[in-house]
DNA sequence: AGACTTTTGCACCATTCGGTGCATAATTAC
DNA sequence: GTAATTATGCACCGAATGGTGCAAAAGTCT
């Protein structure tokens, strides 16, 4: 029917992505965007939107990313106590990667002005809730099994984790050191064996 | 000499400070400064220079008056695991505040584009530093007490407690209900009694 | 080929950004 | 009073911001 597009529509959302990942929405600009996504400006308006709409699609992407990336062992069927270790490890091995210097794009995105969104809102509240959310499934999987005790508190502990998890986002994006990281899974980890 | 000026220099700090904990670096602008301050703008550079210089003000002000208010029960002689519950329990308290809804200061610079600048980066590790020792230091003084079994790593713990802190600043920022952060520091004292 | 549709590049818009020059106002010292 | 010094208000700067109009380019169809 008409010209093709001579872009790949999720190529071009990933490099959106990682610039917002880093610099954040006030910070990245739109000629950032069109640097990063090699598209121009004109034509990231034609297919995506404005700014805002472009930053939306970029907290979706990294909502599901960071799913699989990051929560795929409490995803497991059977996921326990082992899962959360795994998870809350594996992160700390991320933050080590350049990439995970960054921190978390929704924990950043939380402190920032654009916050104050109603849609920017749901987004992070989506993410933290699917978060907890994952940890109580395993943790209550345990406690089944008979690996916790049975006074524990699953919607406590998993908040507790959902904590944990924040934690590590930021403090890896302030550049504290690999070693503090781990010594806060370490602590964390005692709550549950 | 000459013409007094009009403002009450702390006064000013004081309004920088909550101009930037509510936004932010970036999404204050200097028209943000003046409304909130009151001074104009040419007064603003005589008495405190650039927007960056009001900003590194604002986040020592912040550390001042953060360790001030939040982590005086660690400071007080004798202070031990007590005093690292009053202390979250008491930033619980405050993140229900209007105010503790904006989350921490540093903690939201640490995910700003401006936190790559060397001057900040050393604020925020001045901050975190500060915090851990509080805690390393309360902590040290429960298990000579004989409050903590000998086994316990301080400097573990003190970092686990840093990270629970983080933590409720950065969920009190994004919204999260009270309860929430209530479980968490609920979950995060087991680990000391 | 030619008609039609969509993408793309470029110039441009108004607004806002951080920052400054300069004249005026306000105060003190004499 | 007058001179000296400082603070303040206002207009203005160049640059960067997010966003758009428009025409040419690049395709797909028959």
């Amino acid at each position: 029917m008409a010209r093709p597009k001579e872009h790949n529509e999720e190529d071009v959302r990933l490099a959106a992505l990682q610039a917002f990942w880093r610099d954040g929405y006030a910070d990245t600009s739109l000629a950032d965007l069109e640097q990063a996504t090699g598209l121009g400006r004109r034509s990231l308006y034609n297919s995506f939107g404005d700014k805002k709409a472009i930053f939306l699609r970029a907290l979706e992407d990294f909502r599901a990313m960071a799913a699989a990336q990051n929560l795929s062992p409490l995803d497991m069927p059977g996921a326990g106590a082992n899962a959360v270790a795994a998870t809350l490890n594996g992160l700390v091995a991320i933050a080590k990667t350049p990439q995970g210097a960054n921190g978390c794009l929704i924990c950043n995105t939380a402190r920032e002005a654009a916050s104050r969104d109603p849609d920017v809102a749901e987004q992070v509240n989506l993410y933290f809730t699917r978060i907890e959310r994952s940890f109580a499934k395993a943790l209550h999987t345990e406690k089944a099994r008979g690996g916790l005790p049975e006074k524990e508190n699953v919607k406590d502990l998993s908040r507790f984790y959902l904590g944990v998890l924040v934690s590590l986002c930021v403090l890896a994006r302030a550049g504290a050191p690999a070693k503090t990281l781990e010594s806060i899974v370490r602590e964390a980890l005692k709550r549950i064996r």
